[in-house]
DNA sequence: ATATGTTTTTAGGCTAATCTAAATATTTAT
DNA sequence: ATAAATATTTAGATTAGCCTAAAAACATAT
């Protein structure tokens, strides 16, 4: 079994990959995982002798096949237990992360499958962010950002980009949630801040929260 | 925070208590944990400088208030999942006790405060051990061993002393239950086997599997 | 009370994951 | 194209938790 470590170290090439085209950078890796550069070194080479990721020296690093399944089944379990502190706990979006990043090391897919089916088997986690299902495979959304949204389109918020607790309470405050429907009712071409009108209450957001959001277009 | 290993270093001697009266002598504690006894000696030397033990070369070891308060939480965590294990993931009683063994290191006092009150406040887990409250605090039964009971005696089943995989499954496949009442029905001498009168089914236990029963007396 | 056997401790080492400091590659800017 | 800046790697150390082998303490049996 791939220790907790070797199972943060994957994760975290995997969410970085979303950014970086190439591959990840040491650097990148150290800052996200909050070590040393030259920590990072030694672990790649040894998930490169393991098999878990491409690791070449000076370049940037990928993940193997059986790399991406150990990411995404911990990906996986991370999303499934943040549904479960959420729906069955009544936790807020904000406070599961530093739990699920416990939870999803628990080592046993008998308990995440039972998992899954006792919450009826959701596709996405409160974030929105999509659950892997067992085999790794992901439900692809055509989700768009609030800053690709023109003047009087509507839609509905369907994620968040940023999940840090800053932003999540934010948006509570400003009684924002998943599901809610929205239209552009007007664009500062200054600041590119946009006037929305979200279930019936007119909201101006900036272009940095515009970019936070997804939404999922109607029509 | 107490490392995973300090915590299950506590959480054994708290067991091993219940059997030796003086203490937990370091060789009972290697056997249990499954290590050699001077990694044992430098462990125990570590949590009493710690304050997590009281420990003297050559004595016998045993937990201080903070080392118990430690003990009793994991244990509290243990049972809690446990139940949720069963009551909502559809387990069977011998199949969680290795994903709670994991699942009590979850660092997170609110998260199993929520998972009691979601699970109704459980006062014993599926084997009829007390759950601890988030005190400490354990409720005593005043649970007999079927080696007790005197032919024509009443009483509900409600714990087991030995909770392996090998007896529980041997109580299913007799189709014994938590609550389910007996009485007896006859005790031989020669071997102290006990024929039982268990929800109507005449059954005969012997003496080993009668004292891994706990039971309540009825009048 | 002494020899034998058992238990516990000490001493010295190992591995995984981390660090700092120094060396080396790569990238960027002139 | 070369110097300066940045990124990465190497080398050598540290810590927690474990090990084996040998020494020391304790317990027991004659």
């Amino acid at each position: 079994m791939a220790s907790f470590t070797v199972e943060n170290y994957l994760k975290a090439i995997y969410s970085l990959r979303r950014s970086n085209e190439y591959g990840v950078s040491t650097n990148a890796l150290a800052d996200h995982l909050g070590t040393k550069a030259a920590t990072i070194t030694d672990m790649l080479k040894k998930l490169n002798a393991n098999g878990l990721v491409h690791y070449r020296k000076y370049q940037a690093t990928t993940l193997t096949d059986k790399g991406r399944e150990i990411a995404l089944n911990i990906v996986r379990k991370h999303r499934l237990w943040e549904v479960f502190l959420v729906e069955k706990l009544d936790f807020k979006w904000d406070e599961v992360h530093d739990m699920a990043e416990e939870l999803e090391h628990i080592d046993s897919n008998e308990l995440i499958d039972r998992l899954e089916r006792f919450l009826d088997n959701p596709k996405f986690d409160p974030h929105g962010d999509p659950i892997p299902d067992k085999n790794g495979v992901i439900e692809r959304r055509d989700q768009i950002q609030l800053t690709e949204l023109k003047v009087g389109q509507k839609a509905y918020v369907t994620g968040v980009k940023d999940s840090s607790k800053e932003f999540l309470q934010y948006l509570d405050n400003q009684n924002i949630e998943l599901g809610n429907e929205l239209h552009v009712k007007d664009i500062f071409d200054y600041d590119k801040s946009r006037v929305l009108i979200i279930e019936g209450q007119e909201i101006t957001f900036s272009q940095q929260v515009c970019k936070n959001l997804y939404a999922n277009l109607i029509e």
